[in-house]
RNA sequence: GGGCGGUUAGCUCAGAUGGUAGAGUAUCGGUCUUACACACCGACUGCCGGGGGUUCAAGUCCCUCACCGCCCACCA
C-alpha cells in the first residue's frame, strides 16, 4: 500500500535508476514509427544546473516523453559544452589559489589540467539533470571536444577555408584584455554607464586658429591620425585639407571629411585613432591614414616611444593623466557628462579595447541570406514574434571572428611554414610544408570559438561527416527548445552549418521559451544572488512538482517570474494525485485487473460524463501539446484530475463501492480506466509518481508507463449531452450546499431539501441522480413539481428548477433574507445586460443567429429564476410576518 | 536610434482564431464528511493602465499616450 502523503525522494531515485539501467530511452533503431529527435542545448561543462536548464530540459522532456506515447521512435541527445573562455577561467582561477598561472605549466600541461577538471566536475551538470527526470539517451552523450566532434570541426573548418568561406586577416577586433582574446561581437554585452565627454582643442599647424574635437577616450588621443568633419558642415567649411597638431605628441595630422560623422553630436568635429576605435579602423582605410597602435593587449600603453611618459600606464591611469596635461596646457575646452553604452566582454565584465590583430573569420555574410531564406518555410520559429528579430539580425550581420587567443578549445588546422610562410590547412597534421618540405612546420596557437563546435551539434552528435544510422533516421531533428538569448550565438549558426554541411536545416521547428526570473522580474544570476537552484526544489519539493509548475507557467512569449510559493503549491497537486491514487487502489481488485464492461453503455450517468470528460480532456492536452502551450496543458489535466475526477467521481462512486453487485463492477472498471488514463496524460510533466502509481495498478507489477501508448481514442464515450446533465445535477447540489454555508447550518445537519423540476425530463433526470444528493448531506428529498413549498425555507433556482431547503426554527431568518436579495440582485445585473443586448437590433441582425437563440434562452431562463425567486421571497417573508 | 514585450482580483500570473472575465496564493466563514488538513465545503475581491477607433459585440483587432522591462545598434 502507498504511503499516506506522497515522498517524491525513494520513488525518484528508483526510477532514476530503473529507466537508465534499462536504457529505457535509448531508441530502438530497428523500430517501426516515425523518428522524432531533439538535441538538448549543451550545457557548459563548468556549469551547474540553474533554473533557466530545468525549463528548458523540462520542456524538452515533455515533447520527448510525449512523442513517445504517440508511438514515435524519440531520439534525445545530452551532452555538454566545452565552453572555451570561461571553462578556461574557472581552471586559471583554481590555479591562482596556488599562486600559478597558465603560463607557469604551459599549454600542454595546462590543458591536461583542463581535463582533469572536466573529468572531476564535468558529470556534476549531468547528474544534475537526470535529476529532473529527462528521457534523454544516456549512450550518446555527447562532448563538444570529444574526438569524433573534433573531427567534424576539422573538417567543416578545411571544407569552409577551402570554398573562400573562411580567412584570415588583420583587423580590428573586440579584445578583451583581461581573458586576452579576441571576442565575437555578439559576445560583447553593452553596459550603460556615465561617462565623460572631454572636448579638446586641436590648433592647426599653421596657426591660423583650432578645432575643438569631442571625445570620451582622450588616452587614444596618442594614436590620432587625422581629424574627421562632415562635408557638408559649414562650420568647418574651407578647413579640411589643413593640418592641425594633436595635442600632448605633437603630431601633424590631416583633417579630412567624411559623410560617416554625425554634426549633430558632440562638436560636429571627430578625431581619428584608426587604431583603436572599429569606425576610425574604417576611416583610416578609406582615407589611407597611418595607423599608430597606442594599447598593447594587456590594455596598458604601448612602451614603444610614442606614448611617451604614458607608456605602460593602464588605460585608464593614462586617461586621467592625459585630461590633467590638456587641463594645464588649457587645451581641454570643455567636459560634459555623457550617458552612453561601453562594451564589456560577456565573461568577465572588462571593458572591451579595440584592438588590431590578425584572426580568423568566418564570412558569415555569405551563409546569412540562405539561413534566412529557409525561415518560415522550412523552420517555423515559435512564438512568432521572434522571426523579426532573427531576420534583422542576419540582415545586420558581420563576419565572425572566430579564432581566440585561449588555450582551451579546438585548434584551428592551420599551420605556416617557417621557411616559406606557405599557410597550410588541413584535416590530417601535416609533415611537412607541400611548398619547401620544411617539417618544422608551426601550428597556429588559437582555439576557435566555442559557438563554432556549437554550431554543428545536431550533426556532429550523430556521428558525421559518417553517414551514419543516426543521421539517416533522426536528421533533420524536429525542435530545437531554448531560450532566446543563444538565438544568435547558436541557433542561426547551427542553421547555416546544417544547410552548408548536411545540405538540409538542422531543426524544422524552433521553440524560444521564456527566460526565468525572479520574483521581482530580474534575471537570475550568480552575481545577485537571486537564483532559485533546481536543486533545491527538488530536493524539498520533488522534481514532479518543480517540472509541472515550469510546464504551468511556461506560457508562449513571456517571462516567468518564479517564486518558491508556486513550487509548494503544486507539490499539492502532486500529492492529489497520489492521494486520488490510493483511494482507487483501495477500491479496486489488489491482484488482477477490474473486470471490464462496455464503457460505451455504462448506466451511470457519472460515469459517463467522466468518460466523456476524458475524451475531452484527451484532445486537449494532445493539441495544446502539439502547438506548445504547455501552459495550457498543465492546466486542462490539473483541473480535470482535482475539480472534477477528486472533487464529484471519487466522491460520488464511494456509494458504489460500499456493496458488491454490478454497480461496484462498473464503478471500478470507470475509476480504473480514468486513472489509467490520467496518469497517461500526466507522465509527459509528472514522470515520476505517474510511474509509481502506474507500477502499483493491479496487474500492473513491472510495467513501464514510460514506455505505454497515448490513450486511445474512445469515440463511443462522447456523450456531450449526459455529460451536461451531470453539470445540471452538480449545481443543483452546490446550490444547496451554498444555502447551508451561507446560513451557516453546520455540515453534520442532514437538510429536507424539495426540488420543484422546471420539466418532466428534469424531474426524471433529477430522479436518476437522487443517489448523488447524498453529497450535499440530506435527511430528505422530495422532487416534485406540484410539491408545496412550505414557508419557512431557503431557496435558489437552477436551470428552472426550484431549490427549496427546509429550515427549522434555529436559522438566521435575516440572512437567508439578505441571501435571497443578494441573489436576485445578481439575477438583475445579467439580465440588464442581456435585455440590452437583446433590444439592440444590430446584434440581432448581425449576430450569429445560435448565438442570438443561446441569449435568448438564457433571458427567459433567467426571468423565469428572477420571477420564481421573488415568489419564494414573498412567502418568506410571509413566514416571518 | 531601431525593434520587441508587459500593464487583468491584495500578490503572482492564465486568458490561440473577438461572443456571459479565470487559476494559484492570500483573506474571511465552516468542517477530522474513513484517499488526501499537501484536504474538504462555501464566500469575497476586478471601469482587464489612460484616451480614441473598427464592430451588433473588444481584455482580445487598429491608433495614440503614459509608465515598466528587454533586445539590437559603429552616438565619437
Amino acid at each position: 500500500m502507498l504511503s499516506k502523503a506522497y515522498e517524491p525522494q525513494e520513488v525518484e531515485a528508483h526510477w532514476r535508476k530503473h529507466w537508465e539501467e534499462n536504457r529505457t530511452f535509448t531508441p530502438d533503431m530497428s523500430a517501426p514509427g516515425d523518428p522524432y529527435s531533439i538535441v538538448i542545448p549543451p550545457p557548459n561543462v563548468t556549469g551547474i544546473l540553474h533554473i533557466g536548464h530545468a525549463l528548458n530540459q523540462t520542456l524538452q522532456d515533455i515533447l520527448c516523453r510525449h512523442a513517445r506515447q504517440k508511438g514515435k521512435k524519440v531520439l534525445w541527445i545530452p551532452g555538454t559544452d566545452h565552453a572555451g573562455i570561461s571553462t578556461q577561467n574557472v581552471v586559471e582561477r583554481a590555479l591562482a589559489k596556488e599562486g600559478k598561472t597558465r603560463h607557469d605549466l604551459g599549454r600542454e600541461a595546462f590543458i591536461e589540467r583542463v581535463w582533469q577538471w572536466k573529468k572531476e566536475y564535468g558529470a556534476r551538470i549531468l547528474e544534475q539533470i537526470k535529476e529532473l527526470g529527462a528521457s534523454v539517451d544516456w549512450t550518446r552523450e555527447a562532448f563538444t571536444m570529444n574526438d569524433d566532434l573534433a573531427r567534424a570541426v576539422r573538417k567543416v573548418f578545411v571544407q569552409l577555408y577551402k570554398e573562400g568561406l573562411i580567412y584570415k586577416g588583420k583587423y580590428i577586433v573586440n579584445w578583451c584584455p583581461r581573458c586576452h582574446t579576441a571576442l565575437a561581437d555578439d559576445e560583447v554585452d553593452h553596459i550603460d554607464s556615465k561617462g565623460t565627454l572631454w572636448h579638446v582643442r586641436y590648433d592647426f599647424a599653421d596657426g591660423s586658429g583650432s578645432v575643438t574635437i569631442a571625445t570620451t577616450r582622450p588616452e587614444t588621443i596618442l594614436g590620432d591620425t587625422a581629424v574627421c568633419v562632415h562635408p557638408e558642415d559649414e562650420r568647418y567649411a574651407g578647413l579640411v585639407g589643413k593640418k592641425l597638431i594633436v595635442p600632448i605628441v605633437n603630431r601633424e595630422v590631416p583633417l579630412i571629411a567624411d559623410r560617416y560623422v554625425d554634426r549633430e553630436f558632440g562638436t560636429g568635429c571627430l578625431k581619428v585613432t584608426p587604431c583603436h576605435d572599429p569606425n576610425d579602423w574604417n576611416l583610416g582605410h578609406t582615407h589611407g591614414l597611418e595607423f599608430i597602435q597606442v594599447i598593447d593587449d594587456n590594455g596598458n600603453m604601448c612602451l614603444d616611444p610614442v606614448c611617451g611618459r604614458y607608456a605602460g600606464m593602464s588605460r585608464e591611469e593614462c586617461r586621467k593623466a592625459i585630461v590633467e596635461d590638456l587641463r594645464e596646457s588649457g587645451q581641454l575646452v570643455a567636459e560634459e557628462p555623457l550617458a552612453h553604452s561601453v562594451g564589456c566582454c560577456y565573461r568577465c565584465k572588462t571593458v572591451i579595447e579595440p584592438y588590431v590583430s590578425t584572426q580568423w573569420f568566418v564570412a558569415t555574410s555569405k551563409l546569412a541570406p540562405a539561413a534566412r531564406a529557409v525561415v518560415p518555410d522550412e523552420i517555423r520559429i515559435y512564438p512568432e514574434s521572434w522571426v523579426k528579430t532573427y531576420y534583422n539580425w542576419l540582415d545586420n550581420i558581420r563576419d565572425w571572428c572566430i579564432s581566440r587567443q585561449i588555450w582551451w578549445g579546438h585548434r584551428i588546422p592551420a599551420w605556416t611554414c617557417p621557411e616559406c610562410g606557405e599557410l597550410i590547412v588541413s584535416e590530417e597534421d601535416p609533415v611537412s610544408c607541400p611548398k619547401c618540405g620544411c617539417t618544422n612546420l608551426e601550428q597556429d596557437p588559437d582555439v576557435l570559438d566555442t559557438w563554432f563546435s556549437s554550431a554543428l551539434w545536431p550533426f556532429s552528435t550523430m556521428g558525421w561527416p559518417e553517414n551514419t544510422e543516426e543521421l539517416k533516421t533522426f536528421y533533420p531533428t524536429n525542435v530545437l527548445v531554448t531560450a532566446f538569448d543563444i538565438l544568435f550565438f547558436w541557433v542561426a549558426r547551427m542553421i547555416m552549418m546544417g544547410q552548408h554541411f548536411m545540405g538540409e536545416v538542422p531543426f524544422r521547428e524552433v521553440y524560444i521559451h521564456a527566460l526565468v526570473r525572479d520574483a521581482q522580474g530580474r534575471k537570475m544570476s550568480k552575481s545577485l544572488g537571486n537564483g532559485i537552484n533546481p536543486l533545491d526544489m527538488i530536493h524539498k519539493y520533488g522534481a514532479d512538482a518543480l517540472r509541472f509548475t515550469l510546464a504551468a507557467f511556461a506560457a508562449m512569449g513571456r517571462d516567468i517570474r518564479m517564486s518558491e510559493e508556486r513550487i509548494e503549491g503544486y507539490r499539492h497537486f502532486v500529492n492529489k494525485i497520489w492521494n486520488a491514487s490510493r483511494f482507487a487502489l483501495m477500491n479496486l481488485p489488489e491482484d488482477r485487473e477490474p473486470v471490464s464492461v462496455d464503457l460505451g453503455t455504462v448506466k451511470g450517468l457519472y460515469h459517463r460524463w467522466i468518460l466523456n470528460r476524458l475524451e475531452e480532456v484527451k484532445a486537449e492536452e494532445d493539441a495544446a501539446l502539439e502547438s506548445y502551450r504547455f501552459n495550457d496543458a498543465a492546466q486542462c489535466v490539473y483541473k480535470f484530475l482535482w475539480n472534477e475526477f477528486c472533487d464529484w467521481y471519487l466522491e460520488l462512486i464511494k456509494a458504489d463501492m460500499r456493496e458488491e453487485g454490478r454497480g461496484r463492477e462498473e464503478a471500478q472498471f470507470v475509476l480504473y480506466t480514468v486513472l489509467k488514463e490520467i496518469l497517461l496524460l500526466l507522465h509527459p510533466m509528472i514522470p515520476f509518481v505517474t510511474a509509481e502509481v502506474w507500477s502499483a495498478l493491479p496487474g500492473h507489477a513491472g510495467s513501464d508507463i514510460a514506455t505505454q501508448l497515448y490513450p486511445p481514442v474512445r469515440e463511443e464515450c462522447r456523450k456531450p449531452g449526459d455529460s451536461d446533465d451531470m453539470v445540471f445535477l452538480q449545481e443543483t447540489i452546490s446550490a444547496i450546499r451554498t444555502i447551508r454555508a451561507e446560513l451557516d447550518i453546520k455540515p453534520s445537519c442532514r437538510l429536507s431539501v424539495v426540488l420543484r423540476p422546471a420539466s418532466e425530463e428534469q424531474a426524471a433526470l433529477l430522479e436518476r441522480g437522487r443517489g448523488f444528493f447524498e453529497l450535499a448531506r440530506l435527511e430528505k428529498l422530495t422532487i416534485d413539481a406540484a410539491a408545496h413549498a412550505p414557508k419557512a425555507s431557503a431557496s435558489n433556482v437552477v436551470r428552472g428548477c426550484e431549490v427549496i431547503v427546509l429550515l427549522d426554527g434555529a436559522v438566521d431568518f435575516q440572512a437567508e433574507l439578505a441571501r435571497l436579495d443578494k441573489e436576485i440582485g445578481k439575477v438583475d445585473k445579467d439580465l440588464a445586460a442581456l435585455s440590452g443586448k437583446l433590444s439592440n437590433a444590430g446584434f440581432l441582425n448581425h449576430a450569429p443567429a445560435e448565438l442570438v437563440e443561446s441569449e435568448k434562452a438564457r433571458q427567459a431562463d433567467l426571468l423565469d429564476k428572477k420571477a420564481k425567486m421573488l415568489t419564494l421571497q414573498a412567502r418568506f417573508k410571509e413566514a416571518l410576518a
